[in-house]
DNA sequence: AAATATTTTAATCATTTGATTAAAATATTT
DNA sequence: AAATATTTTAATCAAATGATTAAAATATTT
């Protein structure tokens, strides 16, 4: 009995998505939507509309499993900011409005992303330190733009505050809605505007005595 | 056999803490850490040094002591912020400055509290529907004061960033010290900097054109 | 002190859950 | 087409987990 783990070569010539791929792309659903510890594999297998066995077949373990869905997971939200602060053929002004525009886009296609990646990352923070982004802001090109600006202030008050404007909407996104009387058309409204609003703010703090 | 479920009225006078109070203190730290789904009852009652059963027999069910320990912990959280949003006899200034202060002390003791809450609303909204604070932001004086100031923009923009800039270091924590280089000592001490360095941009926003 | 009520414990249950196995079904190679 | 390899399934396992029970221990009242 051969065990893939995801690496064997497909001699498929199915037009339809692989047993392999439907189990990830569930997987991906489930433990986006209910976390870790709250997603059953039986819950996966489900979604998939697939045996159970299967999931083991493929990718040996829920926990294996959760790491491939994690890894695709963590490239997705740290892929938006990670070429644009190595960037040094562009002015940080403009590096500020693509970090938010890009941001506000992809999270409105992926609400629950940054709760999901935080939460996860908190839990196990060995998954975020597996991930190679060891190094992601301190020493990039985009720290030194900030420190030429303001020497006084630590450039990552500018970071924090840039991404705290940006993402902290969609992880406070359900209280919003509650408290806040925001629904969905208001909520997708108001984070367009914050691509304009964000940057003009954050590039006024910057240049601020 | 009469089950008490935490009301019964406590004719002891020993002067350590009670069994009961011993689980909800266990309770709210186990939660806290590790989730409502990845905490065992078992967890709780070791973190409680006392056996299992004492859990079942003064909450009845695990999720019941979490709707307690869940209350509690929403209570601390949108305390901070909720009686300074319908302080009428405070400037808006002086209300972000307090805002951004107190949330910065409260936090620096419960660098735990956002993410646990805002995750565990996120599985189940109904725990904070469930909390007063259905109009916890819509209509209060901090709105209107942000409205006279700045009519073309939603006032929701203006709590968001504040917040945004407050509460997300908090969230981000394990990512700032892992990819930013923050060791705990320069984390306390960046947040102490952001009470006055938040507040500063926050009133410049509301300022601008 | 005896009787009664309350608190705590050890043992046990019934489900749930991640994982395995052996066989069946399907595809591929010879 | 036969033989072989791969994929899928149903059935099952062992461990974990929330909860209960009956009895023991402790406190309170009479």
């Amino acid at each position: 009995m051969i065990i893939p783990l995801s690496s064997m070569a497909k001699a498929k010539h199915t037009i339809s998505v692989s047993a392999e791929e439907k189990i990830r792309e569930a997987a991906r659903r489930v433990f986006m939507k209910k976390g870790y510890a709250a997603t059953r594999t039986r819950d996966i297998a489900e979604e998939a509309g697939l045996n159970l066995a299967l999931l083991n077949y493929y990718f040996r373990s829920k926990e294996k499993l959760f790491g491939i869905v994690m890894e695709e997971r963590m490239k997705q939200f740290f892929g938006v900011i990670t070429p644009l602060m190595y960037d040094t053929t562009t002015t940080l002004d403009r590096k500020i409005e693509m970090i938010v525009s890009n941001y506000v886009d992809m999270l409105l296609q992926n609400p629950d992303l940054p709760l999901f990646i935080l939460n996860e990352i908190r839990h196990n923070s060995d998954l975020f330190n597996r991930f190679q982004a060891g190094r992601l802001i301190h020493g990039s090109h985009f720290v030194t733009q900030l420190k030429e600006k303001q020497p006084g202030i630590h450039p990552l008050h500018f970071v924090v505050s840039i991404l705290g404007m940006t993402i902290f909407p969609f992880v406070a996104k359900p209280v919003l809605q509650s408290a806040g009387g925001i629904n969905q058309q208001l909520f997708v409204a108001m984070m367009e505007e914050r691509k304009t609003l964000v940057p003009k703010w954050a590039k006024a703090m910057i240049k601020m005595k």
